[in-house]
DNA sequence: ATCGTTCCGATGCAGTTGCATCGGAACGAA
DNA sequence: TTCGTTCCGATGCAACTGCATCGGAACGAT
């Protein structure tokens, strides 16, 4: 067996090194070139590792949706909630990108998100990652609704189709500079605390 | 005087050929020679209505605001309301794009959405069209709130901003197909039913 | 008819792009 | 050590990009 070559962790290096640059210039600022000088790494060998530039985007894609899941489920372990009601909205708050410090991460989102919307591998990615989170926030949802006596009557189900799309919506309005980070937390968790009133 | 060319509708002409491109390829597939090929006219004459890409760009985004913008009014016009509530429900559901014959257009807005996270002259453009989106809402919900007696307390333009996150979200997934239309009709529909009865 | 101005379309150009190619380095097996 | 395989980095290449340029057509004023 001849030079051997850790190929996963090349591939999550350049990953790393397709977000940034998508955080910086959008996705059209990503050219190979620009991803092999920003990962410290010849051209060839991103060219070894990712067949063509759209299986290299796919790819990036993935992590990032990945890092995003992950980030959802720390919080959800991280404070093993009171009530699943205030869990949900961690999960929330945490999938919406709302911090400064997510910001890179939400601009990939979106750059990425566009991009579905004429690439078909991209969208099936993202419809499989909006999938699993719709189904975790259901699962919340269904938990805080039936806790309290009596259950709040809610078609859980739906109410995370709702959620999702506030938390991306939020997400979108805070990096135009629409809404500044703390104004959609607020509407956030307003909608949030308004669902168990209802 | 020479040769007089109607630079307005040029301009307008060329606005719709960008839209056409965005909604097939995405914006990055853009390019001027495209852009003229479509519009019908030479690249030397797309070159003389708008002195860089850019430029042309920014012209098109305003172009598509103002005929989402005026979509709205239309339809507020058309259907002058029983009541400012079912203006709501119809202003909101005009705006999120959610109709088949919309889709070219969620798409244009979707990718010039992300296209304003790096372009500062956009996100401008598209920070104006949401701040008269929002007023409009606002309004909206404060005429609505008020009707009935008694009053609905409600903060009228906390919940401007949550509809407008909200519609902006379901856009987006009807484009990536993780939801239908008729599915985000609903979610719209029920979110706004829900006001009423808080 | 002639002129002067405005506009047009074609072409040129330097810079980039994604991808293909290839000589040689690196490394395990013998 | 020697060989065979795998990987690497540099280079090449055709296509394409936005933008500049320019000769001439179109057209109103004279």
């Amino acid at each position: 067996m001849p030079r051997q070559v850790d190929h996963a962790s090349r591939r999550l290096l350049i990953a790393e090194a397709v977000c940034r640059l998508a955080d910086e210039r959008g996705l059209e600022g990503v050219t190979l070139r620009d991803v092999a000088a920003r990962a410290e790494v010849s051209m060839g060998a991103v060219q070894r590792c990712f067949r063509t530039k759209e299986e290299m985007l796919v790819f990036a894609l993935g992590h990032v949706g990945e890092q995003v899941a992950a980030r959802v489920r720390a919080r959800l372990i991280r404070s093993p909630a009171q009530s699943a009601a205030t869990a949900l909205g961690h999960a929330a708050s945490e999938f919406a990108l709302l911090r400064d410090e997510h910001r890179a991460e939400a601009r990939v989102w979106l750059a990425f998100l566009a991009q579905a919307a004429i690439s078909a591998p991209l969208a099936e990615i993202l419809k499989t990652n909006y999938a699993a989170l719709e189904e975790s926030f259901t699962h919340l949802i269904t938990t805080a609704a039936a806790t309290p006596d009596p259950p709040i009557p809610l078609n859980p189900h739906h109410e995370a189709r709702t959620l999702l799309a506030l938390a991306d919506g939020l997400t979108t309005h805070v990096l135009l500079g629409h809404l500044t980070p703390p104004e959609a937390e607020t509407v956030l968790h307003t909608h949030l605390a308004n669902l168990w009133t209802a």
